[in-house]
DNA sequence: GTTTAATTCTACCTTTAAGTAGTAATTATA
DNA sequence: TATAATTACTACTTAAAGGTAGAATTAAAC
């Protein structure tokens, strides 16, 4: 019951590079060095990332990436989409096709709640909200 | 964000047990064919069930497995533990190590009710209580 | 222009989860 | 005792996630 790697590890870089606003262009290497994540790793995730329109890239020396969007307009469940990692409306916890009204799985019900808190903390937090939090890893 | 498979199938099959009060001895054959698992990823879970001691199995002709402990007894979390699916105390919801009180990540906040009641909801419903939930599948 | 530091691309390797196959062991029943 | 029905064991295959390697591309700086 948990993230992917991909997504713990996408949701670190980009909640890191919203709390460096000072220095507008992050490289990979430093990334890495810091969040203490696999350079080859990061940089496919990276790759991503620029691909979705989150971030942009420069390339060549001195480049780096930086924010496409405001951070304030960045949403976590963005990032878990990417990886196909956000917690759908119709997700069963018991993983049948069906659950629903209609015919529903064991712990349809108390799933209910759990459900609706994780998709709030994940919809409505977004890189702006969560930058200044905790430690600066 | 989702349980395992074999979690998933684990849960589905001992509230389906639960839920079959008549008939005290299950076959894998039958198990499989209503809950719609495979026979032999079924069988391979079973024999983790037993041993574990969740449930007996009875070898040979007119053979099946049936509760070894009251299913009032038996939790969720029991099931999810086998598997290593649980959700810990200590689990970071970003996989970070040392996420604690002293240094914590960007999502830790958000992450304690949602985590608490996931918690919640998996030890504290016995197949006793989930059983008569729902479909019968 | 050459060098250098950076991203990007393609392809591969490793590990784990998921699922399958075949056979041995067990036991009620005929 | 033979047979059929059942679980248990061992080993394999497949698919997906996680991670790595190396070369190609880009562009600033010298």
């Amino acid at each position: 019951m948990q993230l992917s790697n991909s997504s713990q590890y996408a949701i670190r870089i980009l909640a890191y590079m919203a709390d460096q606003k000072d220095s507008e262009l992050m490289n990979a290497t430093e990334l890495a060095e810091v969040l203490d994540i696999p350079y080859k790793f990061l940089a496919k995730i990276m790759t991503e990332l620029v691909k979705v329109g989150l971030v942009v890239s420069i390339r060549g020396r001195e480049g780096g990436y930086k924010f496409e969007k405001k951070t304030s307009e960045i949403m976590v469940s963005d990032i878990l989409d990417i990886f196909n990692d956000s917690i759908k409306d119709e997700q069963c916890v018991l993983g049948i096709g069906f659950c629903n009204g209609m015919c529903k799985c064991a712990l349809h019900d108390q799933w209910m709640e759990p459900k609706h808190l994780l998709q709030k903390m994940f919809r409505e937090s977004s890189l702006e909200d969560i930058a200044g939090r905790g430690c600066k890893i």
